[in-house]
RNA sequence: GGGCGACUAGCUCAGUGGUUAGAGCGCUCCCCUCACACGGGAGAGGUCCAAGGUUCAAGUCCUUGGUCGCCCACCA
């Protein structure tokens, strides 16, 4: 064993070391952790675009806490990570690289394309991983997996099928929020809206026969070019005689209708809204009522097109600018304003959002809802914090339907073929999936079009959302559709920690997902893509938007076709998307039984941590440079300190600020750990000199029959550090049971700090080194076992420091480490009410002491003499039985015990209700200071003992409040007149 | 427009109706005592944003207001 330590806790070379271990010898297999109840959960699988960012460290930290935890509790524990393809945000940085050589992903190719992302994360997948190792995530990276693998590309066209079946996908063309960079739909969560100042113009359009106008105003005058109306609302007063007349669009000079719809709101503006079903979603929504013309202006990447007439081919932004010079020329401008409004962007080119007709894919939400909100309702998955499940349940409440494609080459494909000859929509056979070139794609390819026996089929260009995978993270990564034994064990997953930021884009898409699909597996015997559910799914769909049964097997289903697609889907999609919903109450009351939605969530609880921010309270940015790198902290200050620090600010429901000195604390905590270890090895060193052996004081065996008695006056120490023991074992499973993991970290602070290190340490020091073996040797034992049983505790939130500790203890031969070793149990026996009163006594005896000490200005080395009365008997006894500690402790030559009174002038006196305590004054008497001192006291004694008469002597509450608080009450007044009265008679003596 | 959160010591924050509201850092005084100066000891420091209300009892629950922050939202 290593005995040179370190003066200063060194985390680097120990951290590498331990990272390295742990990962190669695959410690955190599930395999590996105990035989217990399984406990289980899925890492949000970190984008492979990036690298590890403070936010990540702080959900991995909260993650690893409890994942340690459980799995020293014997938990059949499984952490199990991942990564994710990330489709918008890698093309993104893929196409960022092309740009510096000049490329467009069009002049590569898709294929090509496609080869260069997976290049790309050949190359930087991996940091995240790696960086994930190094910070000591115990995730079990036998089963690490990735959202495009195989398996899981396999998984999302299963679920893709299966919906599409059941008509919950549908395909049509609706409205969307198109990005001109990215050239994709995105969905409504991806659009971030930014309030900012812009301009409202008022144009007029003339009345067609006539030289009276409408104005109408706009904040988007570009895209007048495609307006096929103007409407009024049917009661204004001002426009009625317009209705049904035409105005003539300048610019383009088309006349078209004046309609009257309650949508137009009389007060804002004019009063007159120009309406371009192409490119607003609620003008969309009114061209359709009014059966409207829907003209597209611009291009997919935000051009004008040729419908914009002579604007065609100019830049969105510059035709805005010059439509409206172009207006004021001819003299229709009215007027322009500045307006506050909300434009948005997309959330990761941030680009201006343009609401765009499209043809895309789109889930239906509000039947996969109705299921989720029961299971959140009904506490199924407890939602922790609170309000976070309000903040869920009213999302689920307003939900509208998805739109899951997206116009990119770096994703799953949707697996739908379409017929050349009859557009017949074909989908896969089935979701095998075959590897070309290493990479999977769907391997059930139709060959015939069902409709018309047409052979030319292509599949759609078009990728799914990223987060449609995500959202079957948690069963997909188990091995489902197949029934596999990960799937049976771990899932449902008993926790998901996840940041409230994904709250809408992931974690409630998986519960809808989870509900859906887990229930239907595929059994081992069937093979891979022609299995069938065999369960009886429950009836919510039975009643759903088609009217007819649509739950079926997997692949024996005869594909719905065209269900929920073109005309027959439901309206709208923006705006009106919202699933005209025939799911009604009724059919919510036929949901699947109680005990099939429990076994079908995908986690049983779900906690939502905070975000780091900076010192000044905003979001971390890269860009803005005030990210932080977790690994550059970690080099500075270790890794368990960073770890620590993050744990100890994560009070649930409140962001952190990240502050230096925070880290600084967290640092010297680790420190004092170190050496706190270090001296009992370094002492071990000295008695090994007398015949002592490690082993036979700190091995395993020995260890468990802690503590040991130790004979005279040295056993208090001992007996109250195991108490405190059990006891801070009991709070900490209280507070990580309940993600408090800042009340964790705060309770196992005090007890190594306060605890083990200033009082028990500094207590028992001389019985380390006596020569008597029969005091030595138990005292020598109890310590170790302290020792081992607060780096067990503490082991969830500093990993390496304690496994490096723990290694230098005896372990049995076959532990490999603190990891699989027990977390300490708060054992009833040891706990001793009598040892942590009599101490907490002394511990005030010995803190007066010192106070008078330096409030004499007494020089710290001079031993003096001090007095100590008291009336209760028990009470000298104890003093009489811990005298030597407490003399060396408070510094003292000699403590004069007695039932006596302690004179106030000869001596500095402290008191209270048991007991008084006095230093006899030396050359300096400080006569008006004490005076000063007394009277202070006095004074807030008095206050406190007239607030207590006061609420005692009010019946009400003597009546009404329970027994105890009544009785604590009387009890503490009672003491503090006895304290009040001691102060008095001494103040008196020394006027 | 809706919703949520925060406001407690100089700073950053805990505080789960019930004795005298806590921690870390900072500050003051003392100590380089043989594990640790990333240390030890002793202190100072708070009308808990404001005003009402509920309650025997409010930092804690309710209402209103203030300041700051965040999320959601199709008012041109």
């Amino acid at each position: 064993m290593p005995r040179e330590i370190p003066k200063a806790y060194e985390p680097q070379e120990i951290e590498e070391r331990w990272a390295k271990s742990w990962f190669d010898e695959k410690l955190f297999r599930a395999e590996n952790s105990g035989d217990g109840a399984p406990f289980s959960i899925a890492l949000p699988p970190p984008n492979i675009t990036g690298s590890i960012h403070i936010g990540h460290m702080l959900e991995h930290t909260q993650i690893d806490m409890l994942v340690r935890w459980h799995r020293m509790r014997g938990h059949h524990t499984l952490w199990l990570p991942g990564m994710d393809h990330a489709g918008i945000a890698t093309q993104f940085v893929v196409e960022r690289q092309l740009a510096k050589e000049k490329l467009r992903r069009q002049d590569l190719g898709r294929e090509e394309f496609e080869k260069r992302v997976w290049q790309w994360k050949a190359e930087s997948g991996g940091v995240i991983k790696d960086q994930m190792i190094r910070l000591g995530a115990s995730c079990d990276w036998t089963r690490e997996r990735f959202t495009l693998e195989p398996a899981l590309y396999r998984a999302v066209i299963e679920a893709f099928l299966r919906l599409y079946r059941e008509g919950l996908i549908y395909r049509g063309r609706y409205m969307v929020n198109w990005c001109p960079r990215c050239q994709t739909a995105i969905s409504d969560l991806e659009v971030v809206h930014h309030e900012r100042a812009g301009e409202i113009w008022n144009i007029r359009y003339p009345i067609a026969g006539s030289k009276e106008f409408l104005v109408v105003a706009t904040t988007r005058p570009e895209t007048m070019l495609g307006d096929t109306a103007v409407a009024v609302h049917p009661d204004d007063e001002r426009y009625q005689r317009f209705i049904g007349k035409s105005v003539m669009l300048p610019l383009m000079n088309r006349e078209i209708p004046v309609i009257a719809d309650t949508y137009v709101d009389r007060e804002f503006g004019t009063g007159a809204v120009k309406i371009t079903p192409a490119h607003d979603p609620n003008d969309f929504e009114i061209g359709k009522r009014h059966n409207l013309p829907q003209i597209d202006v611009m291009t997919s990447d935000g051009h004008m097109n040729e419908a914009a007439g002579k604007y065609a081919g100019v830049e969105r932004f510059a035709a805005r600018s010059r439509i409206v010079a172009d207006l004021t020329e001819l003299g229709l401008l009215e007027g322009v304003k500045e307006h506050m409004h909300a434009v948005g962007v997309c959330d990761r080119c941030k680009s201006i959002v343009e609401p765009r007709i499209s043809t895309q894919w789109f889930m239906k939400m509000k039947p996969l809802a109705a299921p989720a909100e029961k299971v959140v309702r009904e506490g199924l998955i407890e939602v922790v914090p609170e309000n976070q499940r309000t903040i869920l349940l009213q999302w689920l409440e307003n939900i509208r339907d998805w739109c899951i494609s997206r116009q990119l080459w770096w994703g799953h494909r949707i697996p739908i073929w379409h017929c050349a000859d009859c557009n017949e929509m074909v989908p896969a056979t089935d979701s095998r999936v075959e590897i070309v070139e290493g990479h999977a794609r769907a391997a059930g390819v139709p060959t015939k079009c069902p409709k018309c026996g047409g052979e030319k089929l292509t599949q759609d260009t078009d990728v799914l959302d990223t987060w449609f995978s995500s959202a079957l993270w948690p069963f997909s990564t188990l091995g489902w559709p197949d029934d596999t034994e990960d799937l049976r064990t771990f899932y449902p997953t008993s926790l998901l920690i996840s940041g409230y930021d994904i709250l809408f884009f992931w974690d409630v898409r998986m519960i809808m997902m989870g509900l859906h699909l887990s229930r239907d597996r595929i059994t081992a015997s069937a093979s891979m893509g022609e299995g069938s559910s065999q369960r009886n799914q429950g009836e919510a769909f039975r009643q759903g938007s088609q009217g007819e049964s649509v739950r079926q097997g997997t692949a024996s289903v005869v594909p719905k076709g065209v269900a929920g697609s073109g005309a027959s889907a439901p309206e709208g999609a923006l705006g009106g998307r919202s699933f005209s919903s025939d799911i009604s109450l009724a059919a919510r009351g036929a949901l699947a039984p109680e005990d099939t939605l429990a076994s079908s969530v995908p986690f049983r609880r779900l906690y939502l941590h905070s975000l780091v921010r900076t010192a000044e309270g905003a979001k971390m940015s890269k860009t803005k440079g005030t990210g932080v790198d977790p690994l550059q902290l970690t080099q500075q200050y270790g890794t368990d300190a960073l770890r620590y620090m993050l744990a100890s600010m994560a009070a649930p429901g409140t962001d952190i600020a990240l502050t230096e000195d925070r880290i600084l604390g967290a640092r010297a905590f680790a420190n004092k750990i170190w050496n706190a270890a270090r001296f009992l090895f370094v002492n071990l060193e000295k008695v090994e000199a007398n015949g002592f052996t490690l082993d036979e004081l700190a091995a395993p065996e020995i260890r468990a029959k802690a503590p040991y008695p130790v004979p005279g006056e040295g056993a208090l120490a001992h007996r109250w550090i195991f108490s405190r023991l059990a006891s801070v074992a009991a709070q900490v499973n209280d507070a990580l049971e309940n993600f408090r993991f800042h009340e964790a970290c705060q309770t196992i602070y005090q007890f190594f700090w306060g605890d083990f290190c200033d009082w028990y340490i500094e207590w028992v020091k001389p019985q380390l080194a006596n020569p008597n073996r029969e005091i030595a040797v138990p005292a020598w034992r109890n310590i170790f076992a302290a020792l081992d049983a607060a780096l067990r505790l503490l082991h969830p939130a500093m990993p390496f420091l304690t496994e490096e500790l723990w290694h230098k203890l005896p372990q049995p031969a076959a532990a490999h480490s603190i990891a699989l070793d027990k977390f300490p149990e708060p054992r009833a026996e040891w706990t001793d009410v009598g040892a942590d009163d009599a101490m907490a006594t002394l511990q005030e005896i010995i803190v007066s002491l010192r106070n008078i000490r330096a409030e004499m200005k007494l020089d710290p080395k001079k031993k003096v003499a001090a007095d100590f009365s008291s009336r209760g008997l028990t009470l000298r006894n104890v003093i009489q039985e811990n005298l030597d500690p407490l003399l060396r402790l408070a510094s003292l030559s000699e403590l004069r015990v007695s039932k006596d009174h302690l004179d106030p002038k000869s001596g500095a006196v402290r008191s209270t209700a048991a007991f008084d305590l006095r230093i006899a004054y030396g050359d300096a008497v400080d006569k008006p200071a004490e005076i000063a001192r007394l009277k202070k006291e006095i004074d807030r004694l008095e206050k406190d003992i007239e607030s207590k008469q006061k609420r005692l002597a009010d019946d009400s509450f003597t009546s009404k409040a329970p027994g105890h608080v009544v009785d604590a009450l009387r009890a503490t007044l009672v003491e503090r007149q006895i304290e009040h009265r001691k102060l008095q008679d001494r103040l008196n003596e020394l006027l």
